[in-house]
DNA sequence: TTGTATGCGTTATCAG
DNA sequence: CTGATAACGCATACAA
C-alpha cells in the first residue's frame, strides 16, 4: 500500500493537494461538498500530516521543551503531569531532558532542545541573572521558568504569605515555640527562600520563642544526615518545640518517621505542618498538615505563558484559582491538652 | 544573518552542501582537508542540522516515545530519569505521554506519537494480548513494555526468586509468622504477580504460618483505606506477624506510619521488608530494607531494547549487572531478641 | 573525491 | 473557490 500523504488523500478525493492542506488548515474557504469529501477521505484513510513536513513548510514545532532537575520531588513531578495534560490538549508534546545543575550541562541540554526545532522550554531550575543573560545572548530557544512574570504565578508572595498565615493559624492554637526547617538555595531571591521569610515574620508578629536553635537549614539535594542533625539541633529534650513547620513534604516525611522512631508523639508531643500538598502527605499515618499549591492551576498558567513565548497570544487564568490552602489534618493538634 | 544551513556552511567552506552532508553523517570518504575545514565551519557557526529536514530526507527520527502511568511510583521515576540519560547518550529525544489506564486513552497517545515520526515507544502499562495484537493492527508504531522479549530484562523470573530468597532470609532469622501484603494486577501474567509466587513459595518450603490472613491485596492505585483495612486483617493484637512483606517501598512506607502511630516498634516488633529500592528508602526512620532493582541495567536494557526496535542491530548488555539486592536495614531484626 | 539534481511532505503564493 | 508550483533543509543516486 501506498503511503498515506497529502497525495494520497489527494487523489482519493479528487482534488489538488492544495485543497487537502486548505481543508486541513482552515487556511482558505472550501466548498462545502468538497471539504467533506476530503474529510471523509482523511477520516477513511487515518491521514496524519508530518509533522516534520509541516516545519519544513514554516509552521512552528508544536512542541515543547522541559528541563527537569535530577532532584526532583514529588510535587514537582505532579506539576510536569498537569503540564503533560494542558500541554497535550493544546496540541503540544513534550520532549524533557533531565539534568544535573552545573551550568555547561543546563547549556548543553538547551542545545539539544533546540536541534530539535523547539523554541520554548520551561525550566524547573531557576537561572541566576547572569545565566539568564547568558542563554538570552547565545540561544534562539526561550527559557522560562516558575518566577518567569510570563508565567503570572505570583508565586514568591503566595509562598510568603501561605506560610505567615499558618504559622500565624499554629499560634492562635497555643503554640509558642515552634521550630522550622527551611532551604538553603543558591539562588538569593527564590521562592523557598520566601517560605522562610513568612515563617520568620509571622514569629514575629506573633510574638513567639525566637532562639536560633529552633530554625533549621538544609540544601535542595541535602543528605540524611544532615537533616538529622537539624533536627537534633531542634529538638532538645527539655525544650522540644510543640510545633515544626518543615519546607517540604518530603522532608516532613522523614522527620515525622524520626520523630515517631524517637517515641514521641504527633500531634500529642509535636505538630508538624510542612508546604506543597503532595498526594503521599495523607497516605501516611498520621496524616500530614500541609500548604497545598495550586498545581493545577500553575500548570495550566505555565503552558499559557509558554504558548505566549511561542506565539505572543495572551490566555488569561482565572486568577482566583491559584490559591494556596492549608490542609489540617491528623499532624497538627492543641499544645497541652493531652495527658502525658 | 543568513539562516545557519548546510547551504550556508557550504559556502563558507567552499564546497557543496553534498560534501557537508558527507562530512556530518560520514556516509563518504571526503578528502582530510576539505573535512577539517568543513568541520571548522560547522564549528565556527555553530551549526546545527535540521531533525525535521533530515527526517523528511529518509533518515529516522531520534526520538523515542515514552507512555506513563498516571499512578507513577517513585520506582517509574528513576527509571524514566536513567532512559532520559541513556537515550540522550545515544543521541535520542525522549518525548513523554501521561496517560490513564484506558484503552481507548492509551490509543489516543500512540497516535499522538505517531504524529511526531516516533517509531519506537516504551509503556509504562503492561499491554494485555488482545491489545498488543490491535496496536499491532493498526499501528506503525512500534510498542514495548517491561516485560517485552527485546528488552532482555528477564523480569519475571528475578522477581519471583529475590522474593523467595527474602522470605527465606527472614525464615533463617527466625521468623515463623511472615504478613504479605501484594498488588492485584489485570494482567494475569504480570511482574507483579511473580512477587506473590515468590513469597508463597518461600512460605510453603520454610513451612511457615499460611494463615489466610496474613495475605492481603490492593489494587495498583489502591485508597488509603483499602491498605489500611488491609493492614488491619493483617495485625490482629493477639497474632502478629513478626515480619512483613510489601510488593512496593512506597506501600511500606504507608505502613511503617501506621505501625510506628499505633505502638508496635519496627523492628522490635515486626520488621518490615518491601521492593524496589528507592532513594526514598533508606530516608525514613528506620530506614527501610528492600530489594533493590537493578534501575540503571533495566533502563540502559530498555534503551538498547528500543534501539534494537528501531534499527535492528543488537546492542548485548552485561546480564551479572542485572542483580536484585537484598538491601538489610534497621527495619529488620530478630523476633524475640529484645526487651519488651 | 567532489558536485549536481532529485525527492521527501507540507504550506503558501500566484494564477486561473 | 481551486490548482499548479516554488520553497523549506537535508540525504543520496548519479554524474563527473
Amino acid at each position: 500500500m501506498a503511503n498515506i500523504d497529502i497525495k494520497f488523500i489527494a487523489k482519493k478525493s479528487g482534488c489538488s493537494i492544495a485543497t487537502v492542506s486548505r481543508v486541513i488548515n482552515r487556511s482558505k474557504p472550501v466548498s462545502e461538498k468538497l471539504q467533506k469529501r476530503v474529510v471523509d477521505t482523511i477520516r477513511k484513510y487515518n491521514y496524519n500530516p508530518s509533522v516534520h513536513a509541516q516545519y519544513l513548510a514554516g509552521k512552528k514545532s508544536k512542541l515543547f521543551g522541559f528541563i527537569m532537575t535530577n532532584y526532583i520531588n514529588q510535587y514537582q513531578l505532579l506539576l510536569f503531569r498537569y503540564l503533560n495534560e494542558f500541554a497535550c490538549k493544546m496540541g503540544y508534546g513534550c520532549i524533557i531532558r533531565y539534568c544535573n545543575s552545573g551550568f555547561e550541562e543546563k547549556l548543553e541540554a538547551l542545545r539539544e532542545l533546540e536541534i530539535r526545532g523547539i523554541e520554548v522550554c520551561f525550566s524547573l531550575f531557576l537561572p541566576s541573572r547572569e545565566e539568564e543573560a547568558y542563554i538570552k545572548e547565545h540561544f534562539r530557544i526561550k527559557v522560562c521558568h516558575m518566577q518567569s512574570p510570563e508565567m503570572r504565578l505570583n508565586i514568591m508572595e503566595k509562598n510568603e504569605s501561605s506560610v505567615y498565615e499558618t504559622i500565624c493559624y499554629l499560634a492562635q492554637l497555643g503554640h509558642r515555640r515552634i521550630g522550622g526547617i527551611f532551604c538553603i538555595d543558591e539562588m538569593d531571591d527564590s521562592f523557598l527562600i520566601a517560605r522562610k521569610r513568612g515563617f520568620l515574620r509571622a514569629v514575629k508578629q506573633m510574638q513567639l520563642d525566637q532562639e536560633e536553635s529552633l530554625i533549621g537549614q538544609i540544601h535542595g539535594d541535602y543528605e540524611k544526615s544532615s537533616l538529622i542533625s537539624v533536627i537534633e539541633k531542634i529538638f532538645v529534650p527539655q525544650k522540644l518545640p510543640t510545633a515544626l513547620f518543615c519546607f517540604s513534604d518530603e522532608v516532613a516525611i522523614e522527620v515525622m518517621s524520626w520523630i515517631m522512631k524517637h517515641g514521641y508523639r504527633i500531634p500529642e508531643d509535636v505538630s508538624v505542618v510542612s508546604f506543597d500538598g503532595i498526594p503521599f502527605s495523607e497516605r501516611i499515618t498520621p496524616s500530614l498538615s500541609t500548604i497545598s499549591q495550586p498545581v493545577e492551576y500553575q500548570a495550566k498558567s505555565i503552558i499559557n505563558g509558554m504558548l505566549y513565548l511561542q506565539d505572543g497570544v495572551e490566555r488569561p487564568c482565572d486568577e482566583k484559582e491559584n490559591e494556596y490552602l492549608l490542609q489540617i489534618r491528623d499532624s497538627v493538634g492543641i499544645p497541652g491538652h493531652y495527658e502525658k
